[in-house]
DNA sequence: TCTTGACTTAGAGTTAACTTTAACTGTTAG
DNA sequence: CTAACAGTTAAAGTTAACTCTAAGTCAAGA
């Protein structure tokens, strides 16, 4: 059975199909099944799995960076510490990220309170 | 006297001599004094504004729109309601981008965590 | 049957924010 | 005096991540 077809995937995850079909081409999103057709048949892991990539795209990594880490992760166990140790330092990455926005908050609310 | 000469500016605020006249050509940061031999001269405030400028940007503010908001400045009080109204919009995206941030993190965090 | 949605390759266009290059000229500190 | 730094205009190049166009073919549901 089809779980999702193109355009309900693309529903799903919040991307246009387009660039469903343009994340495959890159290498983001490989072994999305087909039917006899050739239609795309996205199974629950790949909605799982873009929404991963929405999540490391979200937090400032470059698609050539997580086509990386899909590729480690695709070559399983061997690669763990790799990819982990990628994970940890996106992870800094993000935090120190929040702390920037934070006092970036800050500094427009002091604006914002100067009334002037 | 003159506080910063284009390259002290430079150093002081991390962008270089050249983005500085960039954004000045674009227009976010009018009025800069020159010499009498036309080298820019840095004051306090413009420092000041330089650093407001990343703050906006850093937080996802387009130069269009900074330019934007420094030209409701210029206007003075007349224009004070608009421009608070641009800066508490802008306040909450910036909350929610934490709040997303946060989010992501903690996905991060669990596939970290997850070890497989 | 017809419309709708899907598929393909290949390349061009878009946007933001620089960055670089060219091809100079002018000024000042040591 | 000269090296280092500053200035100018004007336009081309860069990068990322799409986005669109062309120019088709193919398949399934009403």
């Amino acid at each position: 059975m089809s779980l999702y077809t193109i355009s309900q995937a693309s529903e799903e995850v919040a991307l246009t199909p387009h660039t469903l079909r343009y994340y495959e081409k890159e290498g983001l999103l490989p072994n999305v099944k087909k039917d006899s057709g050739g239609r795309r048949n996205y199974q629950e892991d790949d909605i799982q799995r873009i929404g991963f990539i929405k999540c490391l795209k979200g937090t400032g990594m470059s698609l050539k960076q997580i086509k990386e880490y899909g590729n480690l992760y695709a070559q399983g166990k061997q690669k763990f510490q790799e990819r982990n140790a990628m994970l940890e330092a996106h992870r800094e990455k993000i935090l120190l990220e929040i702390k920037t926005q934070k006092k970036f908050l800050k500094m427009v609310e002091a604006k914002i309170e100067m009334k002037i």
